[in-house]
Formats: structure tokens, C-alpha cells, sequence
DNA sequence: TATGAAAGACTCTCTTA
DNA sequence: TAAGAGAGTCTTTCATA
């Protein structure tokens, strides 16, 4: 176990209803942990200063916003591409993840665009045209069957 | 432009706000919007109703629940597998997505486990043991530049 | 749809244990 | 760390426009 604290029970509570729906009163987290609302606080503050907790998120339904197509790209660059190249990649339209990968220099993307042609005008104009970029491999997203940020929080070890 | 109601900049600027932190006072939203509370009250009801908002996550630190090592797993399968292949394969250990992708017949998951040795026993005992599975292809990743669920909200079209 | 009023609920700091 | 008290704020419903 390291130097920080640990994740008790009533922690693990607290984020586990946290995961649930986080847009949520803290009166209401205290209740179903049965503690005073200002324990509960100053809990979650703690949650957030250690990191544990990095933030708050709505999740949107992204066809409103053009945004239906889903693909995943792995793009193979030069191994003595600019260090910058995954900034730059981060840039790209579209773009929500950016992941250095092990194996053949490269970096996975998942983007959500429009449509195929959207894909097809990001791919040549926005990614091959980086320098030091060699090739890309996409696989298009038929069917999103799951798709979560959820943790299993009983994997926790102190 | 479709049956449901227009996003109009209203919403745009309220969504924008809870993209940008989600758990956060309505009545801070709707100092922002400028704005009675009861009003903007109304349109996030709204909004969720029409399911444009999906739902409120946090983002949890994955290092303290022994989930700091994720990896993306192309997993392809014979076209005649049984249809539940998939729900199966949102069962296997640290699975945050699944998505059914064009191409080979095939599933790309995104997991998160602890190690290397973790990642090779849930590919070897729970994906790779499933009946219709036929190989798998795995990315590690070694460092993630960019993960989020933020849209760009100005690609909307009515 | 928006506002404003009003009751009740919640937040958050501080004190005490 | 937790509870409780209290001042101030927020939520939510309803009437009205």
C-alpha cells in the first residue's frame, strides 16, 4: 500500500453511487450511505484532491450533433516522427481518444464523425497528410453493444 | 430537420456547461445562460427526456482499483456465432466497451486490467474459451494523450 | 416557454467531539 | 473523521404571462 490514503468502504460506496448518476445531491449520497451530509463532503472533496475522483461528465447522444459514426484508427508513424505528432493528432476532427500503442510505433484513435465520406475526407486530409505518418488501418463501428467509463470497484487493493 | 424539437443556444450553452463539469448547481447554470433556474430546470429535463442527455459519469482514477493497464482487442469470429457472442463478451473481466465493427465478422473491446499478466489471462480464459471465437488481435496501450466524451457541440444541424 | 414567488431541501462552514 | 447547527443558497412546483 502506498503513502496516500486508503479507499474505505463508505469511499466506495460513495463512488459507486457516484458511477451510477453523479449529477446527484450530496444530501441525497449522504442518506444512502447513512452519514451527515457534511461528512459526505468533505469526503468527496477528498476523493477529488487525491485524483481518485478527475471529474464529472454528461454523456450526450452524439447523432444530434452529426456525430453518428463511429470508427476506431490506428495510425503506424515514422519511429523518428516528431514528438509532437500525438498532439497533433489530438486536434484531428472528430477525435475523442488518442493512444500511444505498443508494438509498431503507432497510436490508436477513436473518432466520431458524421458519416463514411466525413471519414474519408478526416483520414486523407487530416491524418496521412501528418508528417511522419506512414499508414492507417480503420475499422468503422457497425453497433456500439457497450460503452462505459464504469470502473469494478472491488479490485481495489490496499 | 426531424419531429423532435430544435436545439436551440440555449441548450447549446447549457450542454456546453455540463460537458465542461456536470455536477454542478442549476442555479450556477443558470446564472451562466443568464436565465431564471426554473427555466433552465425545465430544458435539462428536457434534454434528458429527448435523450440527447444520455446520463452524468464521473471519471474515476483507474490505478487505485488495480485497472491501470488498458488495452483494445480486435477479437474476430466465425459469421455463423451464436447471436449472444456479443452480451458474452461484455461479461469478460474489465470490459468498458464493446462494438461490433465492419470488415471480418469481428468485435473490438477496450478493457481495462491490472498487468500484462492479467491481460493475457482474460484472453486466453474468457475471450479466446467463448464458442465462435476465432483469434484475437490485441493493442496495449502504452499512454493515453487523449480520452474524453466531450462533442463538439457546433456541428449541430437543424 | 419564461418568469417570479414561496416552501422546503440542500450546501457548506464552523464548532465540538 | 464525524456530527450538528445555522446562515445562506438552491430546487422545484405552481401561477401567470
Amino acid at each position: 500500500m502506498d503513502i496516500k490514503r486508503t479507499i474505505d468502504d463508505i469511499d466506495h460506496k460513495i463512488l459507486q453511487i457516484l458511477q451510477e448518476k453523479s449529477r446527484i445531491p450530496n444530501a441525497e449520497v449522504a442518506r444512502q450511505v447513512g452519514m451527515a451530509p457534511s461528512a459526505v463532503l468533505e469526503r468527496i472533496r477528498k476523493l477529488e484532491d487525491r485524483q481518485i475522483i478527475q471529474g464529472y461528465e454528461v454523456r450526450l447522444n452524439p447523432h444530434p450533433f452529426n456525430q453518428g459514426l463511429m470508427a476506431f484508427v490506428l495510425v503506424t508513424v515514422q519511429s523518428a516522427s516528431r514528438a509532437d505528432l500525438a498532439t497533433l493528432l489530438t486536434q484531428v476532427t472528430g477525435v475523442q481518444d488518442v493512444h500511444q500503442v505498443a508494438g509498431e510505433d503507432g497510436y490508436l484513435l477513436k473518432l466520431r464523425v458524421a458519416d463514411n465520406a466525413e471519414l474519408g475526407r478526416v483520414l486523407a486530409d487530416e491524418i496521412c497528410s501528418l508528417a511522419g505518418v506512414l499508414q492507417t488501418k480503420t475499422n468503422i463501428v457497425l453497433n456500439t453493444i457497450k460503452e462505459t467509463r464504469k470502473l469494478d470497484l472491488n479490485r481495489y487493493s490496499s
